[in-house]
DNA sequence: GGTGATTAAATTGTATAAAATTAAATTGTA
DNA sequence: TACAATTTAATTTTATACAATTTAATCACC
């Protein structure tokens, strides 16, 4: 049958357009990233400590999807160039927390010109934006 | 200005939640690719070799979307698992020449059900699908 | 209060990824 | 035909990612 070959081509996978879509995606990011000294990684904690000022390594961890293996040495590097600083929970010692610091504040300033620049780089419409926001949130939520 | 803020909320991110869903969906793949002993980028590239029997490296690596810096590495690995041969070009010796084997083309039959698997996995209708193939086409496309 | 189960990070091992450089082969052109 | 420019892979370096294990702290329950 054919049905059973055409489902194992590149071209008919929904998987492979939103894995090579984020890649080149973050890949854009760069050049305004490098600008600011940061990976697309630590952009993404450094948005998380802007908002929260300070989080657990669990709780970072729940929002960016992603775990200790991948944030334990990343947060290392965060705290060797002042971003963040860490420092065990004194009521749970297990806990570590993440709080900004000035450096990382003063960083924020900065970055808000990257989110436009994406923007003009990526030229999506608003609708097709919004549509892709929401089937990738109904995707995630659903998993 | 709220909006300068706003701009920075990982929640406001168009990139994040693609990032995040393809990272996810990818590791939904991992037990039944697991079965078969192939990596996701595994997977993609022996979807382009059942289809194509050969290619050379640069060729694949455009239908990937991925470097020789990427794929030299994993394609040597996969010449170990007996998947592929790799083998200059007569004609243009520059060309490293990527060949299923037999037992790549054996291991297709294994891999006819990993589609359906996946798609009871992520429960998203025909037309969200769809939608989200066309909508990440247009933006891989336009870059 | 002791102790087995649970929880949170860190560590270890394996596999991508991308940028930059290098090496080898080929091409274009004076 | 020399030889500079280009092209194709491979290599090197740095940074994720994730699974599995380990370690340390806390909790639950007797």
């Amino acid at each position: 049958m054919a049905a059973d070959a055409d489902a194992l081509r590149l071209e008919n996978q929904i998987c492979f357009p939103l894995y090579a879509c984020a890649k080149e995606v973050v890949r854009k990011y760069k050049p305004y990233l490098d600008e600011i000294g940061l990976t697309y990684t630590q952009y993404i904690a450094m948005m998380v400590m802007w908002e929260h000022k300070k989080m657990n390594v669990k709780a970072l961890g729940e929002k960016l999807y992603l775990d200790s293996g991948t944030l334990s040495p990343m947060l290392k590097k965060m705290e060797a160039a002042g971003l963040i600083s860490r420092t065990r929970s004194a009521e749970d010692e297990r806990n570590l927390i993440v709080s900004i610091t000035e450096k990382g504040e003063g960083l924020k300033g900065r970055a808000a010109e990257i989110p436009a620049k994406m923007g003009a780089c990526i030229s999506i419409t608003p609708e097709d934006a919004m549509a892709l926001h929401g089937l990738l949130h109904r995707i995630l939520r659903q998993m």
